[in-house]
DNA sequence: CTAAAATGTGAGTGATTACTCTTATTCTAA
DNA sequence: TTAGAATAAGAGTAATCACTCACATTTTAG
């Protein structure tokens, strides 16, 4: 069960010469990623674009796979953090707010960087592995708001109600972005999936 | 722009020889990419499972891509048409009777090959273009099924809810199909569908 | 200052793979 | 029967690429 060795990077940089290397590493990463997609994304180019030896690449990643894997954390991180701040006061806010300001923070975390955010979805083999990294956090959020306002709610079945809810916001703003950006500027899309979701969640 | 030229047939087969190789080809692209996923299809491994020369398949398919191409189209095929089984009568029904003849006929349609269907839309590099092949199909059938019941519904953009609706219903398949199977078999995805997309349509 | 640890280098390797080309076989039509 | 068209065969090729390894340089610590 190589799934976390084969993830895992081989040494830890310790000095801030190799700090440097691995941020540089991953920058040029996501450079190629999203400049000229995955099929061009060799482990010798990323090293040259890095302007690192091919060497210390593998000295800090076993493997592509692994390169590829900490890039998408490093991204859900980011993307989770941006998140957060758009949820910070959610008492005395009716469910209509709190569902208003999760709907708002999905796609505030979706333009964090959406060329990186598409690459990383639809070219990467095993893109599973990547969209579990965003969808648990979102899954979790969803999930502490429903047992909250459970009572104000509709839906009984609760996993059933996050599994809705979660696929459908993020399908709607993947989509959005990858086919219709005009949406997302003009906040059409963020206003339309508060009209879906508050029919379908709210007791009327 | 070869995007058609690429994709296009070297060769037409006319003997039947030839049109059995073709279909030999196919089905063994079919069976690596279910059982073995996209990494192991190589043209060479196809040939061999098809029981074919390599030479044999560059005559009908000019590069790998075209093979995976033909394989989505046909695959797409098989879909709408199963779909269109599920949507002969569409007189004299209510307005939820039509729709969830077509969230029945979605779920159907996924339901020809949910292994390959995964692989093409989950490894397959640009699997954008695979995507808008069952995308069309269906954004059409829901564009006139939106249209004749428009005095009946909530939305008043067309094009928006065509968006909506069709993101939506392929998202949670798609998501059921991989991660949830069993929502698929006890009928309840269809109803918490129903129950999201009609709070979001009918006029209440 | 010095030894050892950390880090960096990049030519080289072995394996893979998409695709070609020449030759052989089978079919069709007259 | 036969010429030519269609089809099949598969060894070979050129290119790519992930990854190694032996060695060089820099940093740290005592």
């Amino acid at each position: 069960m190589p799934a976390q060795s084969a993830a895992t990077p081989r040494k830890r940089p310790k000095q801030s010469r190799s700090l440097a290397t691995v941020e540089a590493i991953l920058t040029a990463t996501t450079h190629i990623l999203t400049e000229d997609g995955y099929p061009q994304l060799t482990t010798n180019r990323v090293a040259e674009r890095a302007g690192v030896s091919i060497g210390s690449l593998y000295q800090y990643f076993p493997n592509k796979e692994a390169l590829i894997f900490a890039l998408a954390e490093h991204h859900a991180n980011e993307m989770a953090q941006l998140a957060q701040y758009h949820l910070v006061e959610s008492d005395n806010c009716s469910v209509l707010d709190v569902l208003r300001q999760i709907v708002k923070a999905a796609i505030a975390a979706h333009a964090v960087n959406p060329k990186l955010h598409r690459v990383l979805h639809e070219q990467i083999p095993n893109s599973e592995v990547i969209r579990h990294l965003d969808q648990a956090k979102m899954e979790n959020q969803l999930r502490s708001f429903l047992e909250q306002h459970a009572d104000q709610l509709q839906p009984n079945n609760l996993e059933l109600t996050v599994f809705m809810v979660e696929r459908t916001i993020r399908a709607l703003i993947h989509g959005a972005m990858t086919d219709s950006p005009q949406l997302l500027k003009t906040g059409e899309l963020e206003q339309e999936i508060m009209a879906m979701l508050s029919a379908y969640l709210v007791k009327s």
